[in-house]
DNA sequence: GCATCGAATTGATCGAGATCAAGGCCGCGC
DNA sequence: GCGCGGCCTTGATCTCGATCAATTCGATGC
């Protein structure tokens, strides 16, 4: 169900990096006909190969996006949150949406009729520039996937993942984990016992994962951990049992 | 050595995709300040980490593109060819390029500078939307990458890649290894002993590899070997001797 | 011609991660 | 309360691909 965006929605839709650099006014004028959706747990924002009509901006949930391959099993491409942009650069090109966006719990989203904005593109060419920009910033963050899938062990791209959590710079740090081990799992080429068992492993590096509940001892190590060649690393990791200060009660 | 264009060179980067669609004149204007570039095997085009000032186009030959991390080796992340541009997105933006890209044996490659480009744009939006069109063609092909990195095993990303080097609808085919082998391995996140395995499971597929000359009996199987689930797929490929029609002499 | 070097293949072995299976925990509905 | 189902963990086993090593082949230089 559409509806009109709030104030509120306002307030995260006009500092999005897609406008990052636009006159206010210009952002007002694109966002005209933008409307908010309200969705469900599961519930679908796009589906691959329907034509791409509009792009979007998450403000609040989180959103997955994921390929559903012909066998029936999906594969999960990244996760969005509050502040992000997805499918810009299909929108303009009239062509399918190559993947499909999926509510993760109840997300709030604002839809970007893509019409209306070629329209103003023709009128203020920057408007382009911008999302130009925006859409290097996911090519950037593709390359990087593409390869962390093919340097890194599973262990490493877990390290890099819960350091991408984390705004310190060094030392000790607290954080949650933002969903499901599952999904987690699903997003870094990996299955839950997998994960689980990187955790394991991580235990031994100064991470505890209790829940979503994660303390790092020393995130400037982990990151070292993610970053070495995956062969320096390996034996250095073994799994290690749950310690006294980690049982749940 | 930069050098001014040629009348062949022309020929190539006008049919260009980040041109499709817009009027003759048009291009014209875009590539007034453009130059061409001639490359030894292992030369650089752009190099990671540097200030983006232009986009390229390749024109002959072929052309790597990677990353290198911190620990010295690097990650293929994709294989450019005659036709194929590389770079657009972030040369707009005034950032770093994020990958490196060298000439893998002698190559001719155009090279577009940005700032022009943007002057350009400015004038007549309607090339940012060819350029945003482009762009998006490449990030379907890294959202592809993922995909196959996640979802496939090595022997189904093999065939796929062989797959994707016919333009047969069915049927027997021949066709040639565009590059070495080494960097197909690298491409296809595989070690040169696993492709060459990879290889010789596939040929009791009715895939026949002599050096660079593959033959293919029937393309549609190769095709749906790479589309199967991954699960599927096991246990129904072994490996195969080199029957007696495959030996070199 | 011969020596050399790198590409490619093949064999033997190892290890990371998947799979299969079982069990604990927690939230949910009845 | 109780039962059920999904998430998560752990154990046992298996498989794929990496690694290490040896060899062949072909291209290149002297």
């Amino acid at each position: 169900m559409s509806s009109k965006l709030t104030a509120g929605d306002l307030q995260v839709i006009t500092r999005v990096a897609v406008f990052r650099g636009l006159k206010s006014e210009t952002v007002q004028h694109i966002i005209e006909p933008a409307t908010a959706v309200m969705l469900r747990p599961h519930e679908l924002i796009m589906r691959q190969d329907d034509p791409a009509t509009a792009f979007f901006i998450v403000i609040d949930g989180w959103v997955k996006i994921y390929r559903s391959t012909v066998s029936g099993d999906e594969t999960v491409i990244d996760m969005m949150k509050k502040g992000d942009s997805f499918a810009e650069a299909v929108a303009f090109t009239g062509n399918r949406y190559i993947a499909t966006a999926e509510a993760v719990n109840t997300t709030r989203v604002g839809r970007i009729p893509a019409d209306h904005l070629i329209r103003c593109i023709r009128g203020s060419p920057d408007i382009a520039l911008a999302m130009i920009a925006s859409i290097s910033q996911h090519m950037h963050h593709l390359v990087q996937q593409v390869e962390h899938l093919k340097a890194q062990s599973g262990v490493q791209r877990v390290a890099e993942f819960l350091a991408s959590l984390s705004l310190a710079e060094q030392g000790h740090c607290a954080l949650s984990l933002p969903y499901d081990k599952i999904l987690i799992a699903g997003q870094l080429g990996l299955t839950p016992e997998s994960l689980s068992r990187a955790f394991a492993k991580l235990r031994g590096a100064g991470v505890m994962i209790n829940a979503s509940q994660v303390t790092v001892k020393d995130i400037v190590k982990l990151r070292r951990i993610a970053a070495e060649d995956r062969n320096t690393v390996r034996g250095t990791l073994r799994p290690m049992p749950l310690s006294a200060g980690n049982v749940r009660h």
